[in-house]
DNA sequence: GGAAGTTGTATAGGCTTCCTATGTAAATTC
DNA sequence: GAATTTACATAGGAAGCCTATACAACTTCC
């Protein structure tokens, strides 16, 4: 380890280990969508967002292995959701871009989460409920500055 | 849907979703560990932290099909992690509880998990850090609630 | 300008973990 | 006590990941 912990930073990591837990058991069990897998939904979100890539970006991207992104997108391809291209400058890549019905996809998953997270937050007392958005609002900002500082293992 | 949103409650719960799926990619991917899988993970630690249980009990608390339960018990036990015992009230049911080696290989993931944590918690500025962490004790039982009151699909 | 190395993608084969459909034994109901 | 329900097990299959390897296009270097 490169950084010295004090014995209070280990213990808010705990805390924040726990809820990075719960959180995955939310979004990847409660939340996730029969039709798309979550590496094939954060590829296509990563292509409507950057514009066509190659397969092996791609798969640096996701951090999968560069046959686990060609069979994806071998599987997306068939499905339509995605369309490959030869590079002009370099006749070995790929260029993959997404659909029209990719992009149509990803809106309706989108709004099928929300969706759900509304029916959750829906069950929680009104004084929780109004708790949870606003520490929400407060964390979700932090959170994200952590994911995009976080080393790629 | 059956509650009635407000207009801000929409907004959050969008916040919410917005950042579900990079958190995914985070908890699933460059904190997941090779040796056991999420579910199997948060079995365990649900039997820690409750004790012993019935397969089909566990199978709704983590989301997955009975079958699916039955499967993950004999890999765990095979290999030692929990143990099934009978219920003395009911000749059908299952008891499912974590063992001594299961308890310790929950130790040395939570372990693990928090020393690459620590290291992306490292490249905070301090300040952030610190609210961070306060957040997340804020936000962790709140959080646990919404995940048990949350409807299964 | 052609041999050798590098790079980008595809294929083969296997593993894990989930699913649906169905079987079986214990408990419950009538 | 027969029929139904409940709790779990088994069978078979698919998705999605892996490592190892093949192949084709580009680049280097003499």
């Amino acid at each position: 380890m490169s950084v010295t912990p004090s014995a209070d930073h280990s213990e808010d990591s705990h805390a924040v280990s726990a809820v990075l837990d719960d959180l995955a058991v939310l979004a990847v069990r409660r939340l996730s969508t029969r039709e798309i897998s979550l590496t094939a939904a954060t590829t296509l979100s990563y292509l409507d967002r950057n514009g066509p890539a190659r397969l092996s970006a791609l798969a640096a991207e996701q951090g999968v292995t560069q046959p686990s992104m060609t069979q994806l997108v071998q599987r997306l391809e068939r499905e339509g959701l995605v369309s490959r291209g030869v590079d002009a400058q370099d006749g070995r890549a790929v260029l993959v871009g997404v659909t029209d019905a990719g992009r149509a996809l990803l809106a309706e998953r989108r709004r099928r989460r929300r969706e759900r997270l509304d029916e959750m937050l829906g069950t929680l007392p009104p004084g929780e409920l109004r708790e949870l958005t606003r520490v929400a609002g407060e964390f979700l900002p932090l959170l994200r500055r952590l994911l995009q500082s976080a080393p790629q293992e």
